[in-house]
DNA sequence: CTGAAAGCGCTAACAT
DNA sequence: ATGTTAGCGCTTTCAG
């Protein structure tokens, strides 16, 4: 095998006999090329086997057609199948993602976006369920676009795409409350993230504020993290304070929960009701099949990665904060 | 806020009265840098908030720090426990992926490629059940490494990190002959997949082999996609063969069959076993909960990227094929 | 230990 | 419709 040069922009050009403006108007389909100049060139890209680099077309143009992704972990679902419509809608509009994982962490938030700023992403995506005061000045400091998927801003002052996490809360909470609980417990991986502290117990209140039900704080519990196994470690904590229901802001976690009460005798529903937010697979993988709130997840992505590619491009948008369509879906783990 | 002008090295040069070349030294920790001027430098880049574009860093030098991440799909548990080791390990080395998700289709692969060598990757984690011929030339004519990560290359030529699956599923096989079966099925997404044909399904004769049992060919089951829905649609063919036990090569398929059998009425473990992979979380949450192949999931991934630094500084390398440890997890979906 | 200068490969005015 | 010419912001010889 040959050895690789690298064939430049200029070689095409001397062996088309056309400048290397010409070449790459050609090549990016600029109008203002003849027709016949254009094949030429194109022909010669072809023998030549010449593939632009796209280090220096970011130098020269000061765009880079990659945006950054910061994820909490992509090992969770719910953020995993935001993530697929994220690199879809990107892959369709010819941008790449560079991803990182946060785990959620402040530092570790800033970290990544100071080197995804150096890498001069064209572009933002944040997931994570806050923001933190230092994230958002970091990000509101520097004049490329970000949009908020699947994550909330209690400033407001990003663009963002989410359902109605009070409004679904509320509705679900309803239903158990309807089923005759009145200790229904509120259980998420951090009570205090802004999602949950703004949106889903403010729901969870209206419910039970609706439903003539005093709303007490000891029947709100934190897993402290979003997984199957602290989920399933809140059984003893719940069963203390006789609580017969549970509203679980994370499928991972809920599975966790309905599985630990189910194992040890309690039988869901008929002694225990769980119903959870996400709508992942997992929700028809366990038995019972959860009940939960439907949401858009790959949807969220989707649109947040267009959103963002009208920001790139500052086309006008019209609503910066999207809300896409939720619903309750009954299975097995409610009455 | 004032505008935000983009400032350059040769403004910290200027501003510290040093040349361009000196500033370049002092932040890249050069060694022949005069310790007090090395610190002046770094004053003014914090006076000035310098923050160094990589894209000009790239051209210049010709190494952009940034990896291509080839993946079938984030939103597969499996894959997503590997990106994430694989990411984590980027980060400790300071650089960052690029992730595509391909569905294993080739033309996809072959596109997302194309991208990533514009892009100049420093390097390549590939990821897949297979390396078509249009691929494996592909990924042979650029001179950048590659590591195949919890895949295989029939013909032996890349880097790769994997478990043994033949001796795996041997080691798995032997279990459910030994509980008496002799009508186990064995089950993949797609049976013709190198990793399938040439690895798995060969540990599977093995053992039959070994038992004094017959190879039935109908007794191989393809589901058509890594998924839950796919393997739950197989029961009336696994009933119809008279199948007593399954050996499934892939976690949400597993979930589906045995959640099938369990559905219909049929019990698991006593009436039908199946084992599973992967050993991803999911084997824990379904009831029964699934016996499995163990393998570091994480690890295969970190070590796959930590193998591929070391390939993009030329270092030596002693193993071009790793293979981890793998283990096998008796719970309740088999007796 | 530091500076000068030449690119890296491409885009984008500005001409023509 | 096409060519000329500057850079984009940095690294890297090569001198000194």
């Amino acid at each position: 095998m040959k050895k690789k040069e690298t064939v430049t922009i200029y070689d095409v050009a001397r062996e088309a006999s056309v400048s290397m403006a010409t070449v790459s108007r050609a090549i990016n389909h600029n109008h203002n090329v003849k027709p016949e100049t254009e094949k030429k060139v194109l022909d010669v890209v072809k023998r030549l086997n010449y593939r632009p680099n796209d280090v220096a077309r970011g130098l020269a143009s000061k765009k880079t057609t990659t945006v950054g992704v910061i994820i909490p972990n992509v090992t969770n679902s719910y953020f995993a199948a935001l993530a697929r419509g994220i690199d879809d809608i990107a892959e369709m509009y010819q941008y790449n993602i560079i991803l990182t994982n946060s785990d959620g962490d402040e530092k570790k938030e800033l970290k990544a976006l100071n080197t995804l700023y150096s890498k001069q992403v064209d572009g933002l995506i944040f997931m994570g369920n806050e923001i933190s005061e230092a994230v958002r000045s970091d990000m509101s400091n520097e004049r490329i676009p970000v949009v908020l998927a699947g994550s909330v801003d209690s400033q407001n002052q990003f663009n963002s795409v989410n359902i109605d996490y009070r409004k679904a809360v509320y509705a679900q909470t309803n239903e158990l409350l309807k089923n005759g609980n009145d200790r229904v417990a509120f259980v998420a991986s951090h009570l205090n993230r802004s999602i949950n502290k703004d949106y889903r117990i403010e729901g969870y209140k209206d419910a039970l504020r609706d439903a003539g039900i005093p709303f007490r704080k000891t029947l709100l519990f934190e897993a402290n993290e979003a997984t199957y196994d602290s989920g399933y470690k809140l059984r003893n904590k719940l069963v203390q304070e006789e609580v017969t229901a549970a509203i679980v802001s994370n499928d991972d976690v809920a599975a966790g929960v309905m599985n630990s009460m189910s194992d040890s005798g309690i039988n869901v529903p008929e002694q225990f009701e769980v119903a959870t937010s996400d709508n992942t697979k997992l929700t028809e993988m366990t038995r019972p099949m959860l009940s939960t709130i439907t949401q858009p997840l790959y949807d969220i992505g989707a649109v947040s990665m267009r959103l963002l590619t009208k920001l790139m491009k500052n086309e006008e948008v019209s609503e910066r904060n999207i809300l896409l369509p939720f619903g309750l879906k009954d299975r097995n783990s409610t009455k």
